[in-house]
DNA sequence: TATTGTTATACTCTATAACTATA
DNA sequence: TATAGTTATAGAGTATAACAATA
């Protein structure tokens, strides 16, 4: 690639690169330099491929990793309410109203007046609900977490997810 | 986030959870059960903590850890066009336009016109720009890398790069 | 007065189709 | 015909203010 020499007079040159020794960085892609050591930037990627991974295994239940995570902690914690789940989630609780409309309308999940605070909605899994996510479960951990292990090794695999766990916990 | 800090940071997460949640800790916040063992989830957290952090650190010279990357990979290869570039970072083209357009108006990089291919336009960084990379390069690894490399350890801090890298680039 | 769920809204990211100018 | 950059646009995800019902 040339440049014109009035445009390019605008910046200072960083080294002219000899046509014929431009050797390897002419046709292959762009080198990633410092990038890829940075962490951030490993991450962010890492988190995209995990992600779409986690879509692709769980097409036939068309559950997000966001749907999921709602249906899961409702389960282990059933009674609670929409501002304790959502805030353990990180969830704003504006945002949490429209998920909880697309759960509750798929018949997965209630939500109930509570009679102790009447402002307060207890959220259960209806039967539905607990039968979706035991499949789900099964799923992520045959054809998703499977294959992260197989990928890493599963001591590593352990060793990874506590140090993420420290990351988001205590930096 | 509503997660606690100085509390959490000084316990060790313990592996075994009691059998019923909701009954012993209604005024304790939710237990987190599966969750808190699956990788899509300690992945997102912990990237969004970095992130946030990467933000808190890069506050003087206004840069996202996108822009960053972008400087970073013109520094690294000089000459490219926007196609090679955006596609390089996962960006969509479109979208990639009103990243540069950001860039390009703040004077940290220019497009020229490819003499050998007019329809293509080649990224350089100017003079701005890389004493702005540079500045921030400084900052990332002396408040940012330094951060994590003291929660982690150096090196698991590194092994922790080389794992999210595989994923992303093998998963 | 404070809190729960909700509405409205806005801003960022991301994804796709289609246009233009070049090849 | 195909490609690079661009425009327009639409859809997620996320953040804040404010309101009604309830405490």
């Amino acid at each position: 690639m040339v440049v014109t020499k009035s445009l390019a007079s605008r910046v200072k040159p960083a080294r002219m690169q000899p046509k014929a020794a431009a050797e390897a960085s002419e046709d292959l892609p762009p080198n990633l330099g410092e990038l890829a050591d940075l962490l951030g930037y490993s991450l962010k990627r890492a988190q995209l491929r995990v992600f779409e991974d986690f879509l692709r295994v769980m097409t036939p239940l068309q559950l997000t990793p966001a749907q999921f995570s709602v249906l899961l902690l409702i389960e282990k914690n059933p009674g609670r309410n929409q501002t304790e789940v959502a805030s353990t989630l990180g969830i704003q609780r504006p945002n949490f109203v429209t998920m909880l409309d697309s759960l509750e309308s798929r018949g997965l999940c209630v939500r109930l007046r509570s009679a102790s605070d009447r402002r307060s909605h207890v959220l259960m899994l209806t039967d539905k609900g607990r039968a979706t996510l035991m499949r789900a479960k099964k799923l992520v951990a045959a054809k998703h977490e499977a294959r992260l292990s197989e990928l890493l090794g599963e001591s590593n695999r352990v060793v990874l997810v506590q140090m993420l766990a420290k990351i988001a916990r205590e930096l």
